[in-house]
DNA sequence: GTCTATAAAGGGATAGAC
DNA sequence: GTCTATCCCTTTATAGAC
């Protein structure tokens, strides 16, 4: 855990961590984005502040000038990036969408959110440490996952009260269609058994899951 | 790394899952008994040799005489949880019971599985670590998640084959059912949001999942 | 605010006696 | 095999100069 005299030291402008309550380019958005990529590429407990300081060009004393220690920045990062992805998560318009193709379109999106490298990583992170911060667990589900649930119910309810679908229990039914989106790939992914999801496999795996989906709650004839 | 060298000082197997199949009593089943409970109530990194030592009443060189080193002792654990966990998914014999029965008990087996303080303090520690033991993410997968899959799918394909569902993939339909069964409680208690979850709760996710899984599959009049 | 240098503590791993 | 005692390195966190 030593060797590394890393030629990856970032220069370019913030753009994973688009902080908005930190200036671009100043002291505490490198060490935003230099703790963010170690935490997530080696895990809270791998990660050294040492490296931290040294991945953000920063001295460990202006490191813990900003953050009192290393939960904090930890606490930090994800409670930034919970943020980021409640954004990522106010799903296009889809409105004016044939149902079939607005479920796709929704399920795409889902897929090549919870796909991404990064989203990968944060999971993995908040996930393993839950136990010992488990208000950083709850608030990242709530502000991921939880919130996927309740746009795509009232989405599928909006429907049903249109009578395109037959939904008793819309957060039921959004919980069913999100597991049929998920459960192919992403537990691949996350024990680390695949590197990524080809496109077309995610493509294949959105069109099953719709199709499934509506043989089960499409109304009958 | 290699995961693979876990030593086999395996004596006397018992059925024990919680205990171990190590012969009651020895030094080594009283330090796999510690450090499995202080590996997944604290995670990997925020376990300490020393801790394991004390909790097993051993001294650091005895741990050190039975395992090489943390890491191997961390692969022991997981890879001794893998082959508990496989034995517990040899399905009870479902055959002789009608479709739908057959699902539900699946489902609740499958649930009280996953839903176990035990599997969920594994999952947690090996999805946390899975970056810096990836050969142990992988083992536990085939081991875990993915045996789930092969059964499901089996059984639900020989139920194909006598006409009771219209299945075309059966892989891609035990997907559907297990992300139906699992998406509405699984995240909440991998992320602490919930303790555990209600036996009533269970049930009726179960309901739900089966029957939403048989308006897709089964056959049409 | 930021740096260099260092203190203070804890952790992994081992030596040597029994 | 097991214990006591210890080494040595890493890590967190801070002191003091600029």
């Amino acid at each position: 855990m030593t060797t590394t005299a890393t030629p990856d030291i970032r220069t370019e402008p913030t753009a994973s961590v688009s902080g908005a309550e930190f200036k671009q380019g100043t002291k505490p958005a490198q060490i935003m984005v230099a703790a963010k990529e170690l935490f997530t590429s080696q895990g809270f407990g791998a990660t050294s502040m040492d490296a931290i300081a040294r991945t953000a060009n920063v001295s460990k004393a202006t490191l813990y000038a900003h953050f009192s220690g290393k939960e904090e920045l930890f606490a930090a990062i994800v409670s930034h990036t919970c943020r980021a992805q409640s954004q990522l998560l106010l799903a296009p318009s889809v409105d004016d969408l044939d149902l079939t193709d607005a479920l796709s379109e929704i399920g795409r999106n889902f897929l090549s959110l919870i796909l991404s490298p990064q989203a990968v990583a944060i999971f993995r992170v908040v996930i393993g440490e839950a136990v010992r911060f488990p208000d950083l667990g709850r608030i990242f589900f709530d502000s991921g996952p939880n919130q996927m649930r309740s746009s795509l119910s009232a989405f599928l309810a909006k429907k049903a009260a249109r009578g395109q679908l037959d939904i008793e229990a819309p957060m039921r039914a959004a919980e069913h269609l999100i597991g049929m989106f998920q459960t192919p790939v992403h537990l691949h992914v996350l024990f680390g058994v695949k590197e990524g999801v080809a496109q077309g496999d995610v493509d294949k795996v959105v069109k099953d899951a719709v199709e499934a989906f509506l043989r089960a709650y499409l109304p009958r004839a």
